[in-house]
RNA sequence: GGGCUCGUGGUCUAGGGGUUAUGACGUUGCCCUUACGAGGCAAAGGUCGGGAGUUCGAAUCUCCCCGAGCCCA
């Protein structure tokens, strides 16, 4: 039989497969299972996370497929954003602003085209059971209008506003920022020391003074920002706090008079132990703003350059600003010394460039108020792990903002909205107009219908998580088929990572919940990281990249998948390519058990006769199934695939099939091949979810004859035949005896086929037949005879520790030492005593165990002994 | 700095109070046995990141420290 060719089998299913159609959603049929399936980022080729992942969401999708759910899986795809604006930018080496918006968008589009039907292609090499008649893209009209109807809605119901409001803002990509498209990094920068003089002369414990006056040294990062500096900030424990709390200082170069406030959230180790505070120029700044009520004044523009309130400054960049200013202060005699200092800045996701908080136009979905409810929603789903829930609780407690959905990009939802250009009336779209772009089209309304003005279609679009938030709503036919909608809403399972839990997850059940007022899934599968194969994230610049197709040319996708299937959900994994050195050694061996039962059957077997091997492998494979079924519905692929690759290597195969097959060679035992038949197609059922493709082929070899379903992916899971834990019992001691006696023949140099002329077996044995077939023997005997000579008690310490509790110690030492004797006794009068500390000991038989021995040179199963004679 | 998670033979991994720590890859030795040499059998190799504690008993629980990942500040 010839090795199990994966490359060409593979190529021929993908192929069939499609033309079979068999993972059509079918809307009617119940019970539904529906996957809220990430659409994946049209930026380029999947990398081996995404494989992995989407083959996670594969093994969910076939198992309850097989389970006889009507599956909704789409294939879908998130083309709206940043990412793929500037790839196109790139690609054609302009910014958007250099060509007609609507050409740029357009540009956009065919980018994203190239890139899906690769996507498409990969999805279908790597076997995933995507339905290709639920397409969608996140940036087509049929989607975007459920993303601007959903804003109509939630705009009607007060949930959103549009304010006045510092953002993250990139001057390079200008336009406001989620804090989730903020990276930090470390930095070097200068930490300059700058005198501030006091406005009235004083002195004071500390306080320093030159010819000038009393002065205290604030140090600053951000000394271009000093023109909006509001006040300044001293820590109430140090030495200098009670001569400067409520006195003025005046800010250098710009003379402005600012007051001195005591805080306990200045970091008294930082620079001086004195802050100055700008109101905007980080995070921690508006908190101050918001606490003293200081007006929010920026010096920096949209473009990143400063502007009037910088003074002589205006019109710089923020950096060549900052190095004027400190030449300046220099030459003015303020700066006391420049000190370099790591720091953590916050920086654009996509260019790097550092961010700035500038005050914005921007709209508004609140959030804040709806903390609790989100909560009790989240909670109410399931997710797998459990602990994943705690990061988006704890994310929830800490949100401080309501979330900025505005964004001044292309390539992205238009905001349905039209402005009045006097008096700034915001006009919605109406419904019945999405989609509807604003920059094209007309409004609802000639003119504003609070001042007659002119209105204006707003160029704004918003954040794409806007788009990605209702997946669940456009999965289930949110206005589009409200019947269907009150079918399949809400969705069974939400899959992604666990890097966007307070993104995707957060804004899905955010935005669902304001609109539906019910969850949107019922449960949640999170997955981890896969790591470089040195343990590292997966970097191009750090050259550890593994590319999924090129593993799948050299091992195939089944391996792959079997790879998959060992990473544990939740977990980062590391990727192994001894995984798939196993994955294509199991595929052999799953491979060659199936031939070898292929080979041997004509038809299909009837129960008939079982043998006590038989209902000894039967029963063990039924347990499988249920705990096999078990991990399934809890997601845990890894747990799943060991016990089934365990039993097939281990049991079945190692251990039953060598005890079968001089069943089948003498004589066609009917019990024998019914038991194969069953279980070599309940294990293929089983790894179909895993490994579909060499479970299908071996489907339409063996067994499609027999059973008729016309793919294996539409047959159903196997469920348990027979329980009977005697037969287990017995079973168990057959093999052992079995295996010791196949051992010592290779441990002779005996090849296995070769005749024993005696063996003698001390103890009860049932199976003569099986261990006289499996292993050749001429005569098997078995004997009364008591063979041991030693009889050993062993402590007990699960028994003896709750028992004996601070004694244990003592006891164990006793029956360690005296263990010969300890079973002796048991044996004679049913306990053991002796004197531990001056107290009488008794020992129950209970909190021992006895194990025979002998010095005769015998093989040994348990306390059964085993003389061979060649 | 915070939340969550992880740290077990050379490498990766199971185990989440019972003392003799699971398996895989790799390594070594033996075996051409009629399903499989991409196999079978056997062997070597770890005291479970470090420290302290709780307990009769800790890889497993608690605390501290060190290192890694994700997210946030």
């Amino acid at each position: 039989m010839s090795a199990y060719n994966a490359i060409e089998t593979e190529k021929k299913w993908q192929k069939k497969w499609k033309e079979m159609q068999i993972y059509r959603f079918e809307p009617g049929r119940q019970p539904v299972y529906s996957i809220d399936n990430p659409p994946r980022y049209a930026s380029g080729a999947l990398h081996i996370g995404h494989a992995v992942h989407y083959t996670h969401i594969d093994f969910a999708a076939r198992y309850k497929r097989m389970r006889g759910f009507n599956v909704l899986f789409p294939l879908c795809f998130d083309v709206n954003g940043i990412p793929i604006e500037e790839r196109v930018e790139r690609k054609y080496g302009i910014t958007r602003k250099d060509i007609d918006r609507h050409e740029f968008i357009k540009r956009c589009e065919k980018f994203a085209d190239e890139n899906i039907d690769e996507m498409i292609h990969q999805f279908m090499v790597l076997g995933e059971s995507m339905d290709e008649s639920i397409f969608y893209r996140t940036d087509a009209h049929y989607y975007r209008r459920l993303t601007q109807i959903s804003f109509i809605r939630l705009y009607k119901k007060g949930y959103i506003y549009k304010g006045e409001f510092p953002v993250n803002w990139c001057p390079r990509c200008m336009t406001a920022m989620a804090d989730a498209e903020i990276e930090h990094v470390e930095r070097g920068t200068k930490l300059n020391t700058i005198k501030f003089y006091l406005a009235e002369d004083m002195e004071g414990k500390g306080i320093k003074r030159d010819e000038r006056g009393a002065y205290i040294e604030i140090a600053t990062t951000r000394p271009e920002m000093l023109s909006t500096c509001q006040i300044v900030a001293i820590h109430p424990d140090n030495e200098r706090a009670p001569y400067l709390a409520g006195k003025e200082v005046v800010v250098p170069l710009y003379g402005k008079k600012v007051r001195i406030v005591e805080d306990e959230n200045v970091d008294p180790e930082f620079g001086t132990g004195v802050v100055m505070i700008c109101t905007i120029g980080d995070k921690e700044d508006l908190e101050w703003a918001m606490k003293y009520d200081l007006p929010l004044e920026i010096c920096i523009n949209e473009d990143g350059t400063m502007n009037e309130i910088a003074g002589k400054y205006q019109g710089m960049k923020v950096e060549d600003a900052r190095k004027a200013i400190i030449e300046d202060l220099e030459k003015e005699k303020y700066l006391v010394k420049q000190e370099t200092l790591q720091q953590s800045v916050g920086v654009c996701w996509r260019c790097k460039t550092p961010t700035e908080f500038i005050q914005a136009e921007q709209w508004f979905l609140k959030i804040l108020p709806f903390k609790k409810e989100i909560l009790k929603v989240a909670k109410e789903m399931k997710w797998f792990p459990d602990y994943m829930f705690k990061r988006l609780e704890e994310w929830v407690n800490s949100l401080r903002w309501d979330w900025v959905i505005s964004r001044q990009r292309y390539f992205a939802t238009p905001i349905p909205v039209w402005e009045c250009k006097e008096c700034g009336e915001v006009v919605l779209a109406e419904e019945e107009q999405c989609y509807v772009d604003p920059t094209v089209d007309s409004p609802p309304v000639e003119k504003c219908p609070k001042c007659g003005g002119e209105l204006k279609g707003s160029e704004d679009v918003f954040d794409t998580w806007m788009d990605s938030s209702i997946t669940p709503l456009y999965n289930t036919f949110w206005e589009r088929d409200e019947e269907l909608f009150k079918k399949l809403y809400p969705m069974s399972l939400r899959p992604q990572a666990h890097d966007i839990i307070r993104t995707w997850a957060f804004y899905t059940i955010l935005r669902c919940f304001l609109l539906t007022d019910e969850k949107p899934f019922e449960e949640l599968m999170i997955d981890g990281f896969i790591l470089a194969p040195d343990g590292k994230p997966m970097h191009t610049s750090l050259g550890n990249v593994v590319d999924p197709l090129e593993i799948i040319e050299e091992y195939g996708s089944d391996a792959l998948r079997y790879y998959a299937a060992t990473c544990k959900l939740g977990e980062d994994n590391p990727f192994r390519f001894k995984d798939l050195v196993r994955g294509t050694r199991l595929m052999n061996k799953l491979w060659n058990v199936e031939n070898f039962i292929g080979k041997v059957l004509n038809e299909k077997p009837e129960k008939g006769n079982l043998h006590l091997m038989d209902r000894w492998i039967l029963s063990k494979y039924s347990s499988l199934v249920e705990r096999v079924s078990a991990h399934m519905e809890n997601y845990n692929f890894s747990d799943a695939m060991k016990e089934i690759e365990y039993f097939l290597w281990h049991e079945f195969a190692d251990h039953y099939i060598e005890m079968v097959k001089h069943r089948i060679y003498d004589k066609k035992d009917e019990g024998a091949l019914y038991t194969l038949y069953a279980i070599g197609l309940g294990m293929a059922k089983m790894f179909a979810p895993f490994l579909p493709f060499i479970t299908e082929e071996i489907y339409h070899t063996i067994y499609k004859n027999f059973e008729g379903e016309k793919s294996i992916h539409v047959s159903s899971w196997p469920t348990p035949v027979l329980v009977d834990e005697e037969a287990e019992r017995e079973g168990e001691v057959i093999k052992e005896v079995v295996a010791r006696i196949r051992e010592w023949k290779g441990k002779q140099g005996m090849p296995l086929n070769e005749e024993i002329s005696r063996v003698i077996i001390y103890g009860r044995v049932s199976g003569e037949d099986i261990i006289k077939g499996t292993l050749k023997i001429k005569e098997l005997v078995f004997s009364d005879e008591k063979i041991s000579r030693k009889r050993i008690a062993l402590p007990d310490y699960s028994k003896i520790g709750p028992h004996f509790r601070e004694k244990s110690k003592g006891i164990i030492e006793e029956i360690k030492k005296n263990g010969e004797k300890v079973a002796a006794e048991m044996e004679e009068k049913g306990h053991y005593s002796f004197i531990l500390d001056g107290d009488e000991i008794v020992i129950d038989k209970e909190f021992v165990r006895i194990e025979e021995e002998t010095d005769e040179n015998l093989l040994k199963a348990g306390n059964i002994f085993i003389r061979v004679e060649k």
